[in-house]
DNA sequence: CTCGATGCAAACGATTTGCAAAATT
DNA sequence: AATTTTGCAAATCGTTTGCATCGAG
């Protein structure tokens, strides 16, 4: 429970569960909301900040833009992403930890973190491009 | 087997098997090699070729910058790569491949792509770290 | 008064694009 | 001759940084 800076804890207040932006996403909302909001780069350093302390994980789509996203401190997840609709599943558990050991037995390696994001086709999406 | 651009199959030569490249170092090497090497652009491009013909996967690290491997044609593996020595574990088989079921009927999805990269320390620097 | 936090504008770096020339079919 | 591929330079876009100012303690 560090003392983050004002700008954090202003970021947190706009952001809310199961919800992903990007930066400049963040700082558009906040910009439109209040006329005290951190600028665009405040916005950057403090999600950076917020990153470390665990207080939001970041999510990598392949458009190379980072993504943002208010977690329990610690915890994190992944997501199923519709290619078609866009449509965000987010998976409660993050499976990877199952591996973990075996991991470490079978190549030695102690994991820290890791990076996973599946993209498919959801349920609707699915039945609808049988064209 | 499409006909594949010459300037793909120029790529393809110089790239080898577990050799993990941006298109920059791809770039770079052709260029140092033969003064026939496709240009930065060409090679951006064709690469994205190669993407879609599975000749090629991209392999995605933390600091935005895409990266290219060399797989045999519709295969795909992650890795596991060392935070502090840089070693990269290429991981034989990829396992997100026996949950495909299991997410397909939890949530429906279909899973078309992901990506996945692990982060960690080796068997050596584990040991070394124990400062 | 000191030091961290902030805003602004400029810098950066990877990638993409417009367009005209060159190569392929 | 029509179509695709290519190179070059400029544009783009997300992100980072230098630096001077602001503000909390």
């Amino acid at each position: 429970m560090n003392k983050l800076p004002s700008s954090c804890k202003f970021i947190l207040q706009f952001l809310k569960y199961n919800e992903i932006l990007s930066a400049q996403e963040l700082h558009e909302r906040m910009r439109l909301s209040s006329s005290k909001a951190p600028s665009l780069s405040t916005t950057y350093r403090s999600l950076e900040i917020l990153l470390k302390e665990k207080q939001v994980q970041s999510v990598e789509f392949r458009d190379g833009e980072k993504r943002f996203e208010l977690v329990k401190i610690g915890e994190h997840h992944h997501h199923l992403i519709c290619e078609t609709c866009g449509t965000i599943v987010h998976m409660e558990e993050c499976s990877i930890i199952h591996w973990k050991n075996r991991i470490s037995e079978e190549h030695g390696f102690l994991l820290k973190q890791h990076v996973m994001e599946m993209f498919g086709l959801c349920n609707l999406c699915t039945t609808v491009t049988d064209q």
